[in-house]
RNA sequence: UGUCCGGUGGUGUAACGGUAGCACAAGGCCCUUUGGAGGCUUUUGUCAUGGUUCGAAUCCAUGCCGGACAGCCA
């Protein structure tokens, strides 16, 4: 069980009584894909309600109805419930469709509240330890629950945020202001500068109350005025000069349509959606670490009768070779330097998953790199070991051979072919054995032959002898080349002996090398992917995209073991001694596609390439 | 020259006043029908200076360094 300050917060609140239960929430923008910092987020919100026996909602932030779309509500909804299936997917919080918050009376107070519905399907098959929640069947059948579920929404809450508005406008508290977005910023004054007063700042109450009215009714342009709140235009926060609260923006919503002109902004909504939610924990990134004085002052006056949330802050990931922000990653879809969104280069998860990392193993990386309030840089070797580790233990072990050399085995029988066994998975008895055919002629990798190799390679050579892997060990004899000079063929000779459980079978031979019968191989295109950048900090300084790798994606016709033609796209596949492979999408999807798409995962770590680098 | 938050090997993290540990990376060795996996092993660290204490990475002070914040974005 992972171990950070924020879970030691949790815990203690716990045993505190504070809490009956914990309740966390991941609250992305729809405003583009989720990446791999969004995964660190995610694996920390719903681990912490996996493991304190809790909650986490997941909800659309979509207060800015210029930013966003319903692509991205889709996309955020499948990347969540794929990286959390089977792990937390029972201690996620969505709601009915269509439902929104209930007013009702508590100790005399006005209050809206929206619990959440777990889906009484998830984690099926596990026997669960946690406590149902109160909720789990409030959406009555199981059925019922998957087609009526979805996703919170921060604009479902427009409506009591326009109340709580209401009331701190009624309370002297907010008042509206005619500024232009221009002198807006000018009387905000800087850091090390305080601020002057807005000239509204003293309107009545009367007065505001009918000027936010009629904002919300549509009478002014964009920009015309805001709502803001009257806190302190000297404070050494910038944040609590005055906030903007609400602005005015004549745009149609994804979620809401045109029902509403007035949008809130993210401080005053973020803040009210957690409370209306019945969030304990409210956990977020560090940038808004110094929002939190503002958090806190909007739910301090207003009159809840419910706990308030708290806010907690940790450091955002950032990953070496990679870029994080949404803007360049927009960027790079827009501008096509990938194929999409999901283009297997990018540190999306839907680019990850189609590349074929699987889910635990971006948990098992969220799991490795903690949660800290340092603002560090994470080493991307951290995360492809972690996907080497998983994949290490799940995949299936294929021969494949990359680029092609044929070998032809002089001394074996024209027209002959014998099965061999070969095991599935070394790491997993049960995943048994298969059948793999030899015959005369066969491919083997160019890498693994050497007309003058340097000392230490331990592959074949002229004249040396190396072991085909299930099968014998052969001799090469001769160096066949075409009219230009390139080789084209190896002659040797194998000894026939030397087979799993003959006579000679346990001589030491050096090298051990993949192949695969000609006659017998299927073609597969296989997509050979590298870093998308050459410099470990791609966005330190100047234009990213000038350290974009040029090599970052080679195409590649295999050939490959007559197995693979079955490839199951749910599986990983380990082409021995090269690396983990997965089914694109487009194996599927491009009908009449002549033959299979290979993604290349990750590659083996390669001991040889590095000795090899040193020269 | 403002406020807030940080600083532990190359990187990321643990140690919660009591032996500075783990992972990744790097190097070496063993093993190997994957130069994979596995096993063993080496190098490298508490930002600095004071103070409190029997004892400080941990508490206090000062300094240094780094990050965040001046959208009607989130």
């Amino acid at each position: 069980m992972p171990s950070d300050f924020i879970r030691d917060i949790v815990a203690a609140d716990l045993a505190a009584g504070k809490y009956k239960q914990i309740h966390t929430r991941f609250p992305p923008e729809p405003n583009g894909y989720l990446h791999i910092g969004h995964a660190k987020s995610i694996c920390l919100n719903f681990g912490i309600a996996r493991e304190f026996a809790g909650i986490c909602n997941l909800r659309m932030d979509d207060t800015n109805p210029t930013k966003e779309d319903v692509e991205y509500v889709d996309s955020i909804t499948e990347d969540v419930n794929w990286l959390i299936r089977g792990w937390a997917d029972d201690r996620l919080g969505m709601k009915l469709k269509g439902k929104t918050p209930e007013s009702r009376q508590v100790n005399g107070k006005q209050d809206s509240y929206l619990p959440p519905v777990l889906d009484p399907s998830a984690n099926a098959g596990q026997a669960s330890s946690l406590p149902p929640s109160p909720n789990a069947n409030a959406a009555g059948g199981r059925q019922d629950a998957c087609s009526t579920l979805e996703p919170f929404y921060a604009s479902d809450y427009f409506g009591p945020v326009y109340e709580y508005a209401l009331q701190l406008v009624k309370k002297g508290l907010a008042y509206v202001c005619d500024l232009s977005p221009e002198d807006t910023d000018k009387y905000r004054g800087a850091p090390d500068r305080p601020g002057q007063d807005s000239p509204w700042r003293n309107r009545p109450i009367d007065e505001n109350l009918d000027l936010f009215v009629r904002m919300k009714n549509g009478e002014f342009p964009d920009g015309a005025r805001t709502l803001r709140a009257k806190i302190d235009m000297a404070s050494p926060n910038i944040w609590m000069r005055d906030p903007v609260l609400y602005r005015i923006r004549h745009a149609e919503h994804h979620h809401t349509g045109g029902a509403w002109c007035i949008y809130p902004m993210y401080d005053f909504a973020h803040c009210l959606s957690d409370y209306i939610e019945g969030i304990t924990h409210s956990i977020c990134t560090l940038e808004f670490e110094v929002h939190r004085p503002l958090y806190d002052w909007i739910l301090q006056n207003l009159d809840l009768p419910r706990p308030r949330p708290h806010q907690y802050e940790f450091a955002r990931l950032n990953l070496s070779f990679t870029v994080m922000s949404k803007r360049k990653l927009l960027q790079l879809v827009n501008e096509k330097r990938v194929s999409g969104w999901d283009d297997p280069r990018l540190p999306t998860i839907s680019g990850l998953r189609r590349r074929g990392v699987t889910a635990s193993a971006l948990r098992a990386f969220a799991y490795n790199i903690g949660i800290t309030k340092y603002n560090g840089l994470t080493d991307v070797a951290v995360l492809e070991h972690a996907i080497r580790e998983d994949l290490n233990q799940s995949a299936l072990r294929r021969l494949a051979v990359l680029r092609p050399i044929k070998v032809v085995l002089t001394n074996y029988p024209e027209g002959k072919t014998e099965e061999l066994d070969a095991t599935n998975n070394p790491e997993d008895p049960n995943a048994g054995t298969r059948k793999i055919p030899l015959s005369r002629t066969l491919y083997i990798e160019q890498d693994d032959f050497m007309e003058n190799p340097p000392p230490k390679y331990f592959r074949l050579r002229p004249g040396g002898e190396v072991r085909l892997k299930y099968a014998y060990i052969i001799k090469c004899e001769e160096v066949v080349r075409d009219a230009s000079g390139k080789i084209i063929e190896l002659r040797c000779v194998a000894d026939l002996d030397s087979k799993s459980g003959g006579p000679t079978a346990n001589r030491k031979v050096k090298g051990t090398v993949h192949w695969v019968s000609a006659a017998h191989a299927i073609d597969a295109e296989v997509r050979l992917y590298d870093r998308l950048f050459t410099v470990a900090e791609p966005d330190a300084t100047g234009d990213f995209k000038l350290h974009l790798n040029p090599h970052s994606l080679e195409v590649v016709t295999a050939k490959c073991e007559p197995s693979l033609k079955d490839a199951n796209p749910d599986l990983r596949y380990q082409f021995e001694r090269l690396a983990y492979f997965a089914l694109d999408k487009d194996s599927r999807t491009l009908t009449g596609h002549p033959r299979p798409i290979f993604n290349r995962i990750i590659t083996l770590k390669d001991t040889w390439a590095k000795e090899a680098a040193k020269r």
